[in-house]
DNA sequence: GTCTTTTCTTGATTCAGATCAAGGAATGCA
DNA sequence: TGCATTCCTTGATCTGAATCAAGAAAAGAC
């Protein structure tokens, strides 16, 4: 399905009802989500927040890929997350944002307006659990990423970028193959890796030439081989072990 | 105060009373923590928790300074989190660690059972609460840790390391000056910066060199000019404003 | 369909920080 | 008080990735 396709639905049938901060709730807690919900597209490259910016709405991604960033005076940026369909924007008791917010794809956000929502989750517990767990998974891929930032060679994260992409591919289902759709370009993938963009077209092209993955355009990758993939990201030695 | 003076305290005169997990809670709320507490001391080394260990009790940190690290197959390691007094360890709805938790200085845990303490997170929204925003300044903090990982060079890291303790240290209102007490060894640092301990070195001693800081012992450092310190760490140019 | 812009690739060169190597200075222990 | 260990410094060299520099290949605009 192509974002544009997208058309507001009923939360029973939304694509993300189980993994997104609503994953709890049971049919009232339901409704009252679905009265106080607006959908709202963005186009790839748009900024949904500027850091700083005070926050009015809370949102969850129904589909598409954002980015979360952090730019140094001198115009140094540092990807510090990406979000995923089912991620949240926007925390409890903070009222603007540390970084920017940016669509890297096009985008739905499922929005609701702050302070009401913020009264719901004092008197929603499923909700507040939910954003818990939210903000957890979030720390711990923050600390997965501050190994690959600190230690990791520049193969070793391009090899760990690919089976994330993979993983996330063959978790949702869909995907019966391992032919992905890269959701960004070769220079926010360096940002996301820290990188510069050269590097990460040689190491992409390394991967290539032995045979690891497969390019075909600018975005379409399929890993030909998981478990080369597996060791080339320096992780756990039981690489081979599908998961 | 030394780690090995510390004696069993009431909440009341708890040095972390008003930061730690047990922040919000009422005087009925803290009479049923305390209640449930036992402290218990490690030394300096000591790992508190390995990775995937299973997690019988959670903490908070009443004294000195532990570490979260990861760990790759061939032994490259990265800290991903420092952890100072009122810090917690465990979060609810997890049972293990995904990382290893090490004395990195003696220091004091204030421990409650798991089962029982998340059994009271339930049935307390004041200590609920206080989780969440604990989790959320864990985040804060490793985003911020991923632009440096990530873009900063040597000097900037070594600088925003040193300005980090200077906060922390004029935060916590006790230290008078600017003398600060390195909580860890050139190769620790080295680990949390995602640097090597050689380059750990010789970046302090540039610093010194150049009037910024003063070294003296092992871990007596000095800020001799703030403001050249604020502007080494490749922040905000309004690096001169003491906060 | 042609022109323009953006994005990607590839090569040459440089450089920051890693690695290798050797001492020196604290610290702790017997 | 001496010995051993741990921790730190400093120098020499190496190297992985950054930077500099062209072009080529898509994608989009008109």
């Amino acid at each position: 399905m192509k974002n544009s396709d997208f058309v507001a639905v009923r939360c029973e049938e939304c694509p993300i009802r189980h993994r997104a901060v609503c994953a709890r709730c049971d049919g009232d807690e339901l409704a009252i989500l679905e009265s106080m919900k607006t959908y709202k597209q963005y186009a790839a490259g748009e900024t949904i927040l500027w850091r700083g910016e005070p926050l009015d709405y809370v949102a969850s991604l129904v589909h598409g890929v954002a980015s979360l960033s952090k730019t140094m005076e001198d115009g140094r940026t540092q990807m510090v997350g990406l979000l995923l369909p089912s991620d949240f924007i926007g925390r409890p008791g903070r009222t603007e944002v540390e970084f920017d917010v940016v669509a890297t794809t096009e985008l739905t956000l499922c929005r609701f307006e702050r302070k009401p929502f913020e009264k719901l989750v004092v008197e929603t517990p499923h909700i507040a659990q939910r954003l818990m767990e939210l903000a957890l998974d979030e720390l711990d891929a923050a600390r997965d990423w501050m190994l690959l930032l600190g230690r990791k060679t520049a193969r070793e994260k391009i090899a760990t970028f690919i089976d994330m992409l993979a993983q996330r591919s063959l978790a949702s289902g869909s995907a019966n193959d391992l032919k992905l759709e890269l959701p960004m370009t070769r220079d926010q993938i360096a940002n996301y890796l820290g990188l510069t963009l050269e590097t990460v077209s040689r190491q992409f092209n390394a991967l290539k030439k032995e045979g690891v993955i497969s390019l075909s355009g600018r975005k379409e990758i399929e890993v030909v081989d998981l478990l080369a993939l597996r060791t080339a990201t320096g992780d756990d030695s039981d690489g081979g072990m599908l998961s």
